[in-house]
DNA sequence: TGGAGCATGTAATGAGTTACATGATTGG
DNA sequence: CCAATCATGTAACTCATTACATGCTCCA
């Protein structure tokens, strides 16, 4: 039984190679582009696991081009782990907040400042909305399938459900 | 102007240290209690940032009990340290959602698994939601402040949201 | 044709997790 | 008083971010 595993990241970038060959460059932004804000991926992050990649036969390393620009090629090695990943349970969710851990600490601000913060994290979470709420807008007028749908819903819920919670937290003081 | 910035992890540490002195194991219970689910801390990160900051005179550690079981103590620095962190500015705030990320190659999962796949997270968010709703009730009972309850009514908020999305990705399937 | 700005990759650093080691405690 | 379990800290590793370096392109 191999020990083929893959970490999420390098599952991401194998299921984007099924498309065919792309390099790192590419793929930073197929996956800013098809997943959008809640799987980023850096550039070092997609270096880094196309090399570890190559290493294990799970992707091969085209020519280099120009400024060692090469693509790169799922084997069929990385699409069996790509599978396997495909079926694997789910890693733990993480949300961190960082309003939350200074709200934490709410008693030691002062009420002006308090009020500052928390205006400013409404713009920053409105806007995120709006940007959304355009995605999906044009998405719709596009005939996107739901599928692909799901992740702008998630966010729009999810900054929905932030800016109720921001009224609460207003209400409280 | 000293350059005394800390991360949001020792910055909690100092903010839990200003209420006396404590050894790291018993800081990292006092995190999990008082911060919760939406910022973690592991052991691990309480000793380094513990030494780091004692190295920059932030803390001061006390005499070693038995196994290295030693209390640190914030110092006048590490208070201005903890104060400069609570007025800076709000890191951005990353949620990584591995279903998304699961979801955003649906279409290579037949639809068995993928009814599997959601049952399973809704029965994980459901049970977590009903141990912040318990939670609440009981600190409710218990005469806890309102703004201590933000975290949880975030929590709360967060988790039928997800649920509610849960819905929708079943209605698309 | 040269330099401003963009494309592309790399290195250094920081943060978080997992696995481990070992000293204390306590019920039988 | 021995074994099981808990308490406490450490080390090794993986993952993520920031800062940097440098080659390309294209327009003035």
């Amino acid at each position: 039984m191999p020990e083929h595993e893959v970490n999420a990241t390098a599952a991401a970038l194998l299921g984007l190679l099924d498309g065919g060959p792309a390099t790192g460059y590419a793929l930073v932004g197929a996956a800013q582009e098809f997943l959008g804000d809640f799987w980023t991926v850096t550039r070092s992050q997609v270096y880094r696991e196309l090399a570890a990649m190559a290493d294990r036969g799970l992707v091969t390393a085209g020519a280099a081009g120009p400024r060692d620009r090469r693509p790169y090629e799922v084997t069929s090695l990385g699409r069996a782990a790509f599978d396997a990943w495909l079926h694997s349970d789910l890693g733990p969710e993480v949300v961190r907040v960082p309003l939350l851990l200074r709200l934490a600490f709410a008693d030691r601000l002062d009420g002006e400042r308090l009020a500052e913060l928390v205006a400013d994290q409404r713009a920053v979470h409105a806007e995120r909305l709006r940007c959304y709420r355009e995605l999906e807008t044009a998405a719709v007028a596009g005939g996107t399938t739901d599928r692909q749908l799901l992740t702008l819903r998630f966010g729009i819920r999810y900054e929905t459900g932030v800016l109720e919670w921001l009224d609460e937290v207003e209400a409280v003081r």
